[in-house]
RNA sequence: GGGCGAUUAACUCAGCGGGAGAGUGCCUCCCUUACAAGGAGGAAGCCGGGGGUUCAAAUCCCUCAUCGCCCACCA
């Protein structure tokens, strides 16, 4: 067995840890077996063009904290990796490269262009790959899956044949959310909407002929002039009296000349700006509606890169910001311009290149979602599927209970080309194929594929099943599915989460495709500010990784993740959190280098109170983390092995079994030295051993190097910690003592405060103490005599005396604790001002304790009505509260005396 | 216009019906032979304001304020 170091080097441990790991085959999924319920990750799948960021740290660290547990639980365990072939942003970094070449996408053709994306995939699309290694998660690496792999191609056209046989699938002619500058259509969830100051003009449209109240015009407003190119009526409210005598009038529209109607609609608001609308069908989904309800014509005013088309006369050829300023100042000029003013609206933009997308009117494929919804509602409602935390399903049924159909295709080449074959010659009705089409089943003629391809999310939400073989029925599918649990950013549960429930139900045989959803955190920078590359305000995990080592930023990261918080980056908790890394490296050492040649280990046995203490805190932890584990409570399962291994282990345990350790390695060692020596070894190894392993879902590096150098043998003995038996909380149960417990805490108050009394006293270390002890109880008694060692390892008592009658000597200070009341003899140094100031302090504090209590225990609806075991601690706190301060008028009459 | 979350020590946050906690920072002492990435001791909080429920409220309810997020076709 090798030295350790004296610090934690994680640069030297995690590349070989994560080498072996590997090559021992512990990534890999377990054969299919028998019985065993199985426990299946599907991973978010990164785009290809992704790095990691601080979101992928925090939600592969949870999932991995997970999938780790469930393997050492024994479960047959399956993480399955991969990666998203990401339609807009891998064309988007492909045109970037070919721009740099001075060329684009038209300048390859298709063809080229889509092998110029797969070159590009496979020279950059492992990186984030790399990255998930580095942070030690336990993906099965060799089941790699990409969303255009051949067999998943394979899927999402089965589903597209599918929907599109089942009437779920529909093509139309309808608004939706154009990107000029990805030259695609989005879907509604894809835009992201910023309130931002705008304008409001208002314009004076004139009427052909004035109406019946003789009036000549009316005044519409607008945000985006430009439209205006495009208007085909103007509409007001059916019950707007101000407008009645207009209804089915005629207005020649400005800078146009065309003649377009006034018509009645209920959805107009009569309260907001003049009451009358100017509608542009081909540019708002609102004026579309009353086009369509109104029989008016549809004017496309813009070309696909949101310059005016030919449709806008004499501004064709601008862009759609320069022909608004040069709408208003034709508008102006001509005197029907009335007003302006400042108007906050929301504007949407693209979420791939945040560029402000134009409602456009086009042909796109529709997928019909009502009907794949209602299932995956009722799935959520009657629990087959949880959502942790548990109030992100309000916002999922919201959304449900609301759902539109989606515009699934987009104007792009890379990613799924729409399946659908038209015959131009004989006019049959398209047909959607398993099979590339040749020619016309009907006719015989040519038949052309459709341009488009499908929204990338129309792939991705087949993720959980198409990783699993679907749609062949194979073993794994039969056996993997469904998945145990998705853990993502609530970012994309509608993009993702929900559709992935609803193809999952409809494509295998109406079952979930995981039973638990977490919604983890988003991560912000400290500030408070969204993390990200362009801003500048992202944090890299790879640095933080440098800086303190994957399991640091692992432990970090799950220290902050709770339920109800976003988290505002601490890289303080990074910091503590390293140093647990060394803190558990040097107990480690400290344990290991007190192991005689040829120790053997054996198991744990309560010889002192010391050791039924940790025993019993030991069978504690075990229960919370793995509890916290299961419910997802991070946080505090995080807390809890840290408060653990440092206080209880390191600060306290460790050092109660030094006076053992080192009495029996003396020479003149007798044989019950000798034994206790073997004795708190085992019991120093058994603890460390479980400790280890309930760290190592959180800080799977530093526990498997450290846990491969612990003697350990027979069933306790693996080939990997990763693969070594989880601790079972209710077989550990057996050691749960609360006598001991609570016997110890009394000793450990001792030790504080006579620790205390050297602080203020500043009596050294070196300088050993005698102390007096006086104690109502019999049993306190003889608790310090048997545990003397303890005080005098931990206070420096060198001798003391413990009686119910014991005498306080002269020139001594008092302390109580543990209910007893401790004289430490200081030789006339006693600072009296300040001894009187400390007592006072604890006096009144004492009081107030005992004011409480009574005032609880005086009334009868608190004995009436609270628990029996809530009033008899009462009764308990005011009994203690009592006796305490009446030691402490004593000391206080003594000092004053 | 709806909905959600947050408000606790200087900072970042736990706790969510029965004695106010952690990490970082701060103060004092200590390089004690596991660890100075450490040890020991300590200071520090009307638990956002106001009302209510309850024997009992940081914790439950209402309300207000502030901050943040999501959804929504208001020109």
């Amino acid at each position: 067995m090798s030295e350790m170091p004296k610090a934690y080097d994680h640069t030297a441990v995690e590349g070989p840890i994560f080498e072996s790991w590997l090559a021992g085959g512990h990534f890999a999924q377990h054969p299919l077996p028998g019985g065993e319920r199985p426990f299946t990750v599907a991973i978010p799948p990164p785009n290809v063009t992704g790095s990691l960021h601080m979101g992928h740290a925090l939600n592969n660290t949870i999932q991995d904290v997970v999938v780790r547990r469930a393997r050492m639980s024994g479960r047959p365990t399956r993480w399955v990796l991969g990666t998203d072939h990401a339609g807009i942003a891998t064309q988007n970094k492909v045109e970037q490269k070919l721009a740099r070449e001075g060329k684009s996408r038209h300048d390859l053709g298709r063809e080229a262009f889509i092998e110029a994306c797969w070159e590009w995939r496979r020279e950059h699309g492992s990186t984030i790959i790399g990255q998930l290694k580095a942070m030690g998660c336990s993906c099965d690496y060799s089941d790699e899956w990409f969303t255009m792999d051949p067999s998943y191609q394979r899927a999402v056209r089965t589903v597209f044949v599918d929907w599109y046989q089942q009437g779920l699938i529909y093509r139309g002619k309808r608004i939706i959310n154009w990107c000029p500058r990805c030259s695609t259509a989005l879907s509604d969830i894809e835009v992201e909407h910023d309130d931002l100051e705008g304008h409001l003009w208002r314009f004076r449209y004139p009427l052909a002929e004035p109406a019946a109240d003789g009036r000549d015009h009316v005044v519409v407003a607008t945000t985006r002039p430009e439209t205006m190119l495009g208007d085909t009526c103007v509409a007001v409210h059916p019950a707007d009296e101000r407008y009645r005598d207009i209804v089915g009038a005629t207005v020649v529209l400005p800078l146009v000349g065309r003649r377009i109607p006034v018509v009645a609609d209920e959805s107009v608001d009569p309260a907001f700006g003049t009451g009358a609308v100017k509608v542009t069908p081909a540019h708002d989904p609102n004026d579309f509606e009353i086009a369509e309800r109104h029989g008016c014509a549809k004017v496309n005013i813009l070309n696909a890169d949101a310059t005016i088309s030919a449709e806008g006369g004499t501004y064709a050829g601008l862009g759609r910001y320069e022909a608004r300023r040069q709408v208003v100042a034709d508008m102006e000029a001509a005197g029907l311009l009335l007003g302006v003013e400042t108007h906050v609206h929301a504007v949407g933009h693209c979420y791939r290149c945040h560029t402000v997308v134009e409602p456009w009117l086009s042909d796109q494929w529709f997928a019909r979602m009502a009907p794949l919804a209602a299932p995956a509602i009722e799935a959520v409602r009657d629990g087959r599927v949880t959502f942790h935390p548990k109030r992100w399903e309000s916002v999922y049924f919201h959304w449900m209970d609301n759902i539109r159909d989606w515009c699934i295709s987009r104007q792009l080449w890379w990613g799924h080309r729409i399946p659908v074959f038209y015959c131009d010659a004989c006019g049959t009705p398209p047909v959607a194929s398993m099979e590339d089409l040749a020619e016309c089943a009907e006719c015989g003629g040519p038949v052309r594929q459709d341009e488009d391809v499908l929204d990338t999310w129309f792939s991705s939400q087949l993720w959980p099943f198409a990783t699993l073989g679907w749609p062949e029925r194979t073993p794994e599918l039969a056996y993997f599915y469904p998945t145990a649990v998705l853990s993502t950013a609530r970012d994309i549960l509608f993009l993702w989460v929900a559709r992935m429930i609803m193809s999952g139900m409809r494509s295998v045989d109406g079952k979930v495709p995981f039973e638990d959803v977490i919604i983890h955190p988003t991560v912000f920078n400290a500030e408070g500010k969204r993390m990200s590359k362009s801003l500048g305000t992202g944090i890299d995990p790879l640095d933080l990784m440098e800086h303190y080592g994957a399991d640091g930023m692992r432990f970090g990261l799950m220290l902050q993740t709770t339920g109800t918080q976003d988290i505002r980056f601490a890289e303080e908790r990074l910091l503590s959190s390293r140093n647990f890394a060394n803190k558990i490296w040097n107990a480690s050492r400290f344990v290991l280098m007190n192991l005689d040649d040829g120790f053997t280990p054996g198991g744990p046995e309560a010889a002192t109170a010391a050791d039924a203490w940790i025993l019993s805190r030991l069978a504690g932890l075990a229960a919370r983390v793995d509890e916290g584990i299961v419910a997802y409570e991070f946080g505090d399962v995080a807390r809890s092995l840290y408060e653990f291994f440092w206080s209880e282990f390191c600060d306290w345990y460790l050092e109660l079994c030094k006076p053992r350790l080192f009495a029996g390695t003396r020479e003149t060692a007798s044989a019950a030295e000798r034994a206790g020596r073997l004795t708190a070894q085992r019991n120093l190894v058994f603890v460390l051993d479980v400790a280890l392993r309930l760290l190592h879902p959180m800080m799977p590096f530093i526990t498997e190097e450290i846990w491969r150098r612990l003697p350990l043998t027979g069933q306790n003995r693996a080939p990997s910690l990763m693969v070594a038996a989880w601790p079972d909380p209710t077989e550990l149960a057996r050691f749960r003592d609360n006598d001991a417990e609570r016997s110890v805490s009394k000793m450990l108050e001792i030790v504080v405060a006579v620790r205390g009394v050297r602080a203020r006293y500043r009596i050294s270390p070196k300088q050993g103490i005698s102390v007096v002890v006086r104690t109502q109880a019999e049993t306190d008694v003889q608790l310090l005599d048997a545990e003397f060692a303890y005080l005098n390892a931990l206070a420096g008592i060198d001798s003391f005396v413990a009686a119910t009658d014991a005498t306080k000597p002269a020139h001594s200070v008092t302390v109580v604790a543990g209910g007893m009341e401790v004289y430490v003899p200081l030789e006339g140094l006693v600072d009296f001002d300040a001894e009187r100031a400390r007592v006072a302090k604890e006096l009144a504090s004492a009081a107030d304790d005992l004011a409480k209590a009574e005032r609880k225990l005086a009334n009868e609806g608190f004995l009436a009505k609270a628990a029996p075991d809530v009033i008899a601690k009462e009764r308990a706190k005011a009994t203690e509260s009592a006796d305490r301060i009446a030691a402490l008028r004593e000391q206080l009459d003594e000092l004053e005396a």
